[in-house]
DNA sequence: ACTTTTGTTAACTATTTGGTTAAACTATTT
DNA sequence: AAATAGTTTAACCAAATAGTTAACAAAAGT
């Protein structure tokens, strides 16, 4: 058994990852990585350089793991209708594991748009062209209303991700406590693509 | 004329949202601050004492801003249909005058929860009552497909609001130059009520 | 006129913070 | 066991940064 104790470049990498998606880029503080991490800060710089190459690590990893998982629903060989629930089910279910990761990458995102730049160009970017056609084809067949592969795409994921995003926000709005909010985000995992194919069903 | 030469306090709030807005709480400076408003650094913490007062002053405009502009219209006496139309309409067209208004505020929110409970319970934090009484009327008339009034309330938001949070991230899947995911997010001020209109009408 | 209050600045201070160094410690090789 | 290479730490350092001070200027009272 190899991980009895986690090495220390993977226990920083896990302290940075939850200190830097819990407070960003420029809120992170070096010294609350190394604590976490329960090791000396020089150790950190030992093992990545930087501040920012540390952070790169981690945006990167992050990365890795979402973009895949978008990608892999989306090129599917599946009926659109059908299609639609897997990814949504499937992507509500990750950031239910993963919270802060949306907010963390958009808010990074935002404040590096050469970053996102550079980001399109990596291999593991998702393609959406083959969710485009099918969209297409159901359009042109008259399965669905006319809308562009594009507007669709961007309700879906606006629709799955978002309540994640802009949590405590919309936890003011409705005065929902934790739990009962928590509970309601359990249910969009089947409701969001109820309404998302009610939407575009004829 | 009293704004011949706007006063540095308001000089100063300007310079401060544009800088909090783009960088976030935690990665705005000072000084930077003061550059952008045109005057010297010990002049911000004579007018607001600290980065914190300054920063809570930008952020209590901020919402004095968006908040009644939400609430105006969902406790406004119209139609529900019609109240969806109106609001995303009104709300999109309002966020692309403001882009960077949402992501700020998300953030800081995330980054700070007891500031999140705290907007809350101020007086202008928008009620949704009004439509939750008016989604469960709609329902109970057999006039839209059952769903709660928060579901549908976070459905409206989300598709509204996430579009522009995550900019970055939608330019990148759907490859769309700045111009064409412009146009589409102009498109959408009334694509979108029609799709969510679509997804609950009986 | 002069006194007081308000506004403004340059220079300074204290602290935080990313990053370095040199030494100590540990495992691995010879 | 000695040498070597890799790992870890305490103590530093330099730059950045929020905040202060003291002097000065302008405006407002008197």
């Amino acid at each position: 058994m190899e991980n009895k104790t986690e090495n220390n470049e993977t226990k920083i990498l896990i302290a940075a990852k939850n200190c830097f998606q819990k407070k960003g880029m420029a809120g992170a503080r070096m010294q609350e990585i190394a604590d976490e991490a329960g090791i000396n800060k020089a150790l950190l710089h030992y093992y990545y350089r930087s501040k920012q190459l540390l952070f790169e690590a981690v945006f990167n990893q992050a990365f890795k793991i979402i973009g895949p998982k978008l990608g892999e629903v989306l090129n599917a060989n599946l009926p659109l209708f059908e299609k639609i629930q897997v990814f949504t089910q499937n992507y509500i279910g990750f950031v239910i594991a993963h919270p802060y990761l949306p907010s963390f990458i958009i808010h990074e995102l935002n404040q590096n748009p050469k970053f996102a730049k550079q980001l399109t160009q990596d291999e593991r970017f998702p393609e959406i062209s083959i969710f485009k056609k099918q969209v297409e084809d159901a359009v042109s067949q008259g399965i669905i209303r006319p809308i562009s592969a594009e507007q669709l795409f961007i309700n879906i994921i606006s629709i799955t991700v978002f309540p994640f995003v802009g949590a405590p926000l919309l936890k003011g709005f409705t005065k929902l406590t934790d739990e009962a909010y928590n509970l309601l985000l359990e249910q969009r995992k089947t409701a969001v693509a109820e309404f998302i194919i009610n939407a575009i069903k004829i």
